[in-house]
DNA sequence: AAGTGGTCTAGACCACCAA
DNA sequence: TGGTGGTCTAGACCACTTG
């Protein structure tokens, strides 16, 4: 039984036919079939040996094409069970004017949200966090690292920085930072962001369940009270698969 | 002369001593040797033959290091010339609140700002382009797909689709969109826009100048008139290594 | 237990760059 | 011309998943 597979990687003299590199060909075979419906989400690939034999290539040549594909988010492997086009993942979208925290922000859209905590204490501060937060020597600062969770899925990496002549305590924070400087009558009023995309390095991508290399996007925040003096200097990293950023907007006469 | 590239690579029983995947294991040691000032921006790496040799494994096992660590932004390698340690990119920054145009903000910033046509003709409207700007059977698009450029250095792609209801003639646009729908009286006042991150594909990755896989910026803009009509639907990568977007928050009471 | 992906090796040839 | 990264092979063993 002539199958799709052999159409798909033997098809036409295998790969013969065209010139570059065998495992750039063989990506474009695989991109080909999953546009032409030739393969669905879901489906599962032959494994890595049958598809070396099909196209009369190496396995190692078969894997860098796989990998490209997989780094693309156009394949997932999974160790033990084979190779499988991509299912679209759902996208969480967040509007960009208002200041909001994580955990309203989940709960407003009906999701089950959590945190894990990753780091909480009192440190040194780096010269990054003197800059940003306008510290002097020998001043500390509080860091409150998180793994943001919603619906079980890893969503975000949010790391933190407050002085702590704004939070003297960590440890007062559990669910809601805003909630906890409120407390001590510092809660910020403006911020501003700066979102750029990244390529997630292996530790953080563990942490939100994804490959190294994997894109995400990079959030530093840097948060205002009404007399303009800084609060709060976060950085996050969110799953680039996952979130969607919404900004509205409008014509400037500046 | 026993040199710095000997304690990096070979030093302590070379990488016997540690667990896990070997190119794991000589992965961080380039990452700490880089975190402890060992290795400096632009400094070259060994030959991955001399890797190989210095850390007694096998070249194919270097590459698979030194390729997670390009993938990662930490290392660039150049064909025929060697493996260096990454400079930072000088980054551009664009607030997110104004509607501004690339040609505009560019050279506000005392950038040279250029483009290459990709695309521009008119189409027949994909299903996403209908649904996005409203369109019915039988009605057609003008697309508008550019590659911008500042600096010589290739920022972003940006793909625009435009009703010919609003743009009967695609040879009208020089280099400004909004200048040309401004000469049919069609110029938006307002937008919205979703980001978020995306694996780069081969084909755009070679565009903007960077390889498959690494992080972009994605951006889809929808822009309104001030009747609330749709006037342009536009979908953009920007390189995720030179591209800030910033935005301003304020907390709301809704 | 059989099959899958994950890691690793030794060796080869090609394409590119710099001296 | 010699050294670099880029591609490719055939074969091996390990770790994981599934029937």
């Amino acid at each position: 039984m002539p199958d799709r597979f052999e159409r798909i990687f033997a098809g036409e003299n295998g790969l013969a036919a065209g010139s570059g590199p065998l495992y750039i060909r063989l990506r474009n075979r695989v991109e080909r079939a999953i546009s032409d419906g030739l393969l669905g989400d879901g489906d599962a690939l032959p494994s890595e040996r049958d598809i070396a034999e099909l196209a009369d290539v190496s396995r190692v040549t078969v894997r860098k094409a796989v990998q490209d594909l997989v780094r693309d988010g156009v394949l997932v492997q999974r160790h033990g069970s084979g190779t499988f086009v991509s299912k679209p993942v759902a996208r969480v979208e967040q509007p960009l004017s208002r200041l909001t925290s994580f955990t309203e922000d989940m709960s407003r859209r009906g999701w089950n949200a959590r945190s894990q905590w990753l780091q909480r204490g009192i440190f040194a501060p780096s010269p990054e966090e003197m800059v940003a937060l306008g510290l002097a020597p020998g001043d500390e600062v509080v860091r409150i690292d998180r793994l943001r969770i919603a619906d079980e899925m890893p969503l975000a990496i949010e790391r933190a920085s407050i002085s702590t002549q704004m939070l003297p305590d960590p440890q007062k924070v559990d669910t809601s930072l805003y909630a906890a400087l409120d407390v001590y009558g510092f809660r910020p009023v403006r911020a501003l962001q700066r979102i750029s995309a990244t390529n997630l390095r292996a530790e953080d991508a563990g942490l939100l369940g994804l490959e190294a290399g994997d894109a995400g996007l990079r959030i530093e925040r840097i948060s205002y009270l009404e007399s303009g003096r800084v609060v709060e200097f976060t950085r996050s990293l969110y799953r680039g698969d996952a979130y969607d950023f919404v900004a509205e907007l409008t014509i400037g006469k500046n």
